[in-house]
DNA sequence: CCAAAAGTGTTCGAATTACACCCATGA
DNA sequence: TCATGGGTGTAATTCGAACACTTTTGG
């Protein structure tokens, strides 16, 4: 049955920008698919796929995210849907957009190799295929809006992480280093995040006490007017 | 034809936000449609329309808000898309949402009766059909994150308008009063009004000066690392 | 004992807030 | 002349920026 029998219908595609961080190189990736076969054998492409006709574009999403990655529940927001006639050449498609924010080392390595996604660094991506590199510019873009204003930047981190790890962190989004001092007066000053007894001792003689965040903590506060904010010099 | 037959294809709308700001009562507006046939005759919907097969989502937008104001060259923007399988319970569909600004008084009234669309008060709102209060929703809080840091206020009024009209818009988008000296010293000290030599002696016997915006002298400023910043208490 | 990374406070200037009186004019 | 709305300045406080030394410990 048809109630709209006149108008067009469109092949709906969504496309997830997965972003990765990397604790030990410090550097924000990309989870893309390469090409294996012809046309455009090699080419990069974000992970998508079309949208079936029982399940929301949340769903679409969800569904392709956990099938190369096998994680369920992660950090995913829609960013934008793309529309122009001719964004691929093959047919007409509209592509729906979503960002998702992983630790690199939390998904599942096989499944990914086994489906032909691996992590490439932001910083010297080449062009993908489509408009997708479009997407991935307006993507960062509302990443670093958020991270600002918004705790999703512990998305990209292990549960347990250093002060100097979400730094790090803040520093690879910003694009630029930020005062140590000032970065840890203000963020311990929110009162969102719980000093751990354990020490990180990898990476230095001293250690470097964990926090995790509290996410608890953080839903009351912002019910009582505050609001997350992480500008630093 | 058909390069990726096996997926499924959709309806996709595109349904407009259209904003409307009344100096005169110093109310945010929507410009709705009103149903004059059954099913759901008398509810209220957005201005909306299916996307066609040659035209993108933009253009899709555009024509539509074309169609019922006449205007050419409108503020608008992309707001989210929905793609819930139920939301409207017809058939299913995808729509996407923008938002537009336009001064009240700007839209072509006897076009806007012939096609069935008035002006309604934000506040308020009526059930409107589907998920348009959703929509509309997620629109308000995006213009009002939007006029915080970026001019977008001035779309909403005519060309030229003096400081209190300015003032009583931001006031009626962040839905509380703002100090009178304050405000103004902020949005001065930018240096993007240019002050006119002329007067409105409509509302009060001294007169308030005219002002308009200098879009050349924005993006300049814009270009030397100048952030647009309203927030005043 | 020393190299390497973690951790810590204070000062200064800028920006934000709070607040009240004079001005111009038409009726 | 007076009622109405337009226009203006200053002091107090808060917030952000700049900046350098001490601590810990494994090798």
């Amino acid at each position: 049955m048809e109630i709209y029998p006149k108008s067009s219908k469109h092949y709906v595609a969504v496309d997830c920008i997965i972003f990765g961080y990397d604790i030990l190189d410090k550097e924000l990736k990309l989870l893309l698919y390469k090409r294996t076969f012809d046309p455009a054998r090699g080419s990069l492409s974000l992970a998508g796929g079309f949208v079936n006709a029982k399940e929301s574009l949340d769903e679409a999403a969800c569904r392709i995210l956990t099938k190369l990655t096998g994680l369920e529940s992660v950090y995913m927001k829609q960013s934008y849907a793309y529309g122009d006639t001719d964004r691929d050449p093959g047919d007409r498609v509209i592509s729906v957009s979503y960002f998702a924010l992983i630790p690199v080392r939390d998904i599942n390595k096989d499944l990914a190799r086994q489906n032909g996604v691996s992590w490439y660094a932001l910083s010297g991506l080449p062009k993908l295929i489509f408009d997708h590199n479009d997407m991935v510019r307006r993507a960062l873009s509302e990443l670093q809006t958020q991270i600002r204003i918004k705790p999703v930047g512990f998305e990209l981190l292990p549960e347990k992480f250093t002060l100097v790890q979400l730094q790090d962190l803040y520093e690879a989004i910003y694009r630029r280093k930020v005062d140590r001092r000032n970065f840890r007066k203000k963020i311990l000053s929110m009162g969102i995040l719980e000093k751990l007894e354990e020490k990180e001792k990898e990476t230095s003689k001293k250690g470097a006490y964990y926090y995790k965040f509290n996410q608890d903590t953080y839903l009351k506060l912002k019910q009582n007017g505050f609001y997350f904010n992480l500008d630093v010099n």
